[in-house]
RNA sequence: GCGAUAGUGGCGAAGUGGUUAACGCACCGGAUUGUGGCUCCGGCACGCGUGGGUUCGAUUCCCACCUAUCGCCCCA
């Protein structure tokens, strides 16, 4: 093959852009109740847009970047994840100013990259849906973006979903936390996997959900997060539990759930399902929480903000093996078949008064045969087929054949040219 | 970035170091000089991921690369 898709990338062709369109509308809707707006950002952003939000040290930045100079030597990084990108618009926009009520609740959807390994559900180009609500640091709000989230999902028609929450605490608690951390895992240093022993100096947190069971062993005993937390940051956190109760919405949570980037801080979340498109393993399919500091940290105002991001192609996936997948039949009202030549341009203003009647209409481009274009018609499961032969052409008339009871009645071709909709009316009802 | 497996027509899939690369589905045409879904007949890979090499000769052996899939890392 000559040409070839980038790695990591995929075609979205019909018969799957369809599913796209569904997931895609639904989202809309959902956010639609909740008082969402749409925000659209560039697809690439300068990289220090996502190098210092995400963290220098993270993974993200380091390695799985997609960076490049341009023509005027600037540093380009296509959008790993949306919420930097998000956040930058925010203060460029000052969208903080007095006049706009908080919270500034927003959503995006869209392509984003990253430089890895592509596996299933895991692309170099791939897609999310997302949203950020700003200016307000009630926990409620996390309770009612956590809300939102499960009503999304579900409304798709995803079940088997959990909620896992975790906390990260403020800037206090998680520098405390992070120090208690340290000094329990330094003794077992060697011990350690060798990935942990990296992790361990790079980002310790990261070690509390190394998949070694050794490492496993030792985090076992770790001190807890939930440990450190000044009272503020706990009763934060209490709150979010209280209101999560209070919707009767189940939760677990998972004290050794971190996050990538680095800017995250208070509550974090994850929806995960145990799909077969997994493997029956517990994936992540939305995560989010609260990224207070954020907006400071690209030179707005102290404003807080909290939102998550779903991966489009892992919701696809778990959607098609859940057997959800829409009948989105592109149905085809008529087909007109022309017969010879002379019959192409009536066929062709046969066609398009159909169209401009609001109905569907097809016909052939190929001079094929009256035969092959039945079957045309057939496979498109048209409900009509409109003839115009040579003989209908000089009566002034078209066969108009029902393609289920196989049934043939004739109609005036003037009449189905200028006045379609009644022709139409006509037909159907006789149907009956 | 590391490790493993794979790569034959639109799809699925057989196959061999050497005349014309099975078969099924799909598609196109004919049987029915203007009518579909069934049946029958016929057609459909200048070529076996790409590029080198070994050989008298390679789709089949070797090497490199590309891509896909899975695991690790990480993550949506």
């Amino acid at each position: 093959m000559k040409y070839q898709r980038p790695k990591g990338t995929n075609d979205i062709i019909p018969g799957e852009s369809e599913k796209w369109q569904f997931v895609e509308k639904i989202a809309r809707q959902v956010f639609k109740k909740y008082r969402y707006q749409e925000i659209r950002t560039p697809i690439f952003e300068n990289f220090e847009v996502f190098s210092r939000t995400s963290g220098e040290t993270s993974d993200i930045v380091t390695k799985e970047m997609y960076d490049f100079y341009d023509k005027g030597q600037r540093h380009i990084t296509l959008r790993p994840e949306g919420t930097a990108g998000v956040v930058r618009a925010y203060v460029e926009n000052k969208l903080y100013g007095p006049e706009i009520q908080r919270p500034f609740k927003i959503y995006y959807l869209g392509p984003m990259f990253r430089y890895e390994r592509p596996q299933s559900g895991r692309l170099r180009q791939f897609h999310q849906i997302g949203v950020e609500a700003f200016g307000v640091d009630n926990p409620t709000l996390d309770v009612e973006v956590m809300a939102m989230a499960l009503d999304l999902l579900q409304s798709m028609g995803l079940k088997n979903v959990k909620l896992v929450l975790n906390t990260l605490g403020d800037q206090t608690s998680r520098a405390a936390y992070h120090q208690a951390l340290v000094d329990y895992l330094q003794p077992y240093a060697d011990q350690l996997s060798k990935d942990s022993q990296i992790r361990l100096k790079k980002n310790p947190l990261r070690v509390l959900d190394s998949k070694d069971p050794q490492d496993q062993a030792i985090v076992k005993q770790a001190p807890q997060i939930t440990d450190y937390l000044t009272s503020a940051a706990a009763e934060h956190f209490y709150q979010v539990k209280d209101r999560l109760n209070a919707l009767k919405i189940d939760f677990e949570i998972d004290p050794t759930m971190v996050r990538g980037l680095d800017y995250y801080n208070h509550t974090i979340f994850e929806i995960m399902s145990d799909s077969k498109a997994f493997g029956g393993k517990w994936t992540t399919v939305c995560a989010g929480g609260r990224y207070n500091g954020l907006v400071e940290q690209l030179g707005g105002p102290e404003v807080p903000g909290i939102g998550f991001a779903l991966g489009v192609e892992r919701l696809l996936l778990v959607l098609a093996v859940a057997g959800n997948s829409q009948q989105l039949a592109n149905q085809l009202d008529v087909y007109v078949v022309g017969i010879g030549q002379a019959t192409d341009a009536t066929a062709l203003q046969l066609v398009q008064a159909i169209r401009q009647a609001g109905l569907t209409a097809d016909r052939d481009y190929l001079n094929r045969k009256p035969k092959g274009q039945f079957k045309a018609a057939n496979r498109q499961a048209a409900r009509f087929t409109f003839t115009i032969g040579e003989t209908e052409l000089a009566n002034q008339v078209v066969k108009v054949k029902n393609m289920t009871t196989s049934q043939e009645i004739t109609v005036d071709l003037t009449a189905a040219l200028t006045n379609f909709g009644t022709v139409w009316q006509k037909i159907t009802e006789k149907r009956e």
